[in-house]
DNA sequence: CTCACTGGTTGATATTGTCAACCAATCACA
DNA sequence: TGTGATTGGTTGACAATATCAACCAGTGAG
């Protein structure tokens, strides 16, 4: 029985609390599915998936992460053969990288299990809300960003 | 110069985000001030700060976290003399918890810049639109923590 | 051509998270 | 009262994630 948690007047508790608790669900829902892969996994195959002509490059600045931790990352991916790297044709020193036929279908069931989170998520609030709160924290994320 | 990133519409990357560029900023601050303590120093130090006779289970399911992981960092904090532990009176087995003086004025620059953050964080946004994004959020955090 | 820069790689190391076993104190309750 | 289950906390071992610096090959401006 979970106790009614109160409720956290401070943002910073607030945006900690929902990444974590969101990064526990999420585990926990790919877990459930028996897929050989970790959360970091799960992010570059994500970002992969929707960004074509992907670099490392690319994932890296843009979820402001150290370059060498996708390199490995990347590395161990395709060493489980879920994506591919060509060579870019237009400049030698990059790669780009794209989801094989194994990631595209792992992907899929991927999809599912987080789709379920955030249904769980978003379950009860109005969609007005949730947009709104997307809108909110795009904002704070320009603040941040314009920092650097 | 930062390019202007695209706004995210999937609210698993703005959480991601959010909670990512908040703790670089936040750790950038900290370091600025040149304290000898990482991130998970911080936070706790937070809720003791917060939590009058807070124990080490109650930081556990607050955060969530293993309580294995926050053993180990109380037991740094006591050994760095910022905080204290004595036995509860109630109950032999656990300990309440308190900022030590010189905890107490860590505390203090911390909170001023984490204050910082916050403020770059939210310029600019109606002080309406931040209930709201915390209002928001706390319903989601409600949601997943339902599930348990 | 040369020099600064960029995309990517590697090694070393720090931080954070996870799992399981364990101890002592407490509690439920027969 | 005693016995078994539960709870607060500790420890060890280990996996995952993050950080920093040095490095290489290709690019690009002059």
């Amino acid at each position: 029985m979970p106790k009614p948690m109160p409720h956290q007047a401070d943002i910073r508790q607030v945006l900690w609390q929902l990444a974590f608790q969101f990064k526990v669900s999420s585990k926990r829902a790919i877990r459930d599915y028996d897929l050989p892969i970790n959360g970091m996994h799960v992010r570059l195959l994500q970002m992969i998936h929707r960004q074509p002509d992907c670099t490392a490059q690319h994932i890296a600045t843009v979820t402001g992460r150290d370059k060498a931790q996708i390199t490995r990352v990347i590395k161990e991916l395709e060493s489980m053969a879920l994506i591919t790297r060509t060579p870019d044709p237009a400049d030698r020193r990059s790669q780009l990288l794209a989801l094989s036929e194994t990631g595209q279908s792992l992907m899929a069931r991927i999809q599912q299990a987080e789709d379920e989170v955030r249904k769980t998520l978003l379950k009860g609030i109005p969609k007005k809300d949730v947009e709104a709160f997307i809108e909110i924290g795009n904002r704070m994320l320009d603040n941040l960003r314009e920092e650097s």
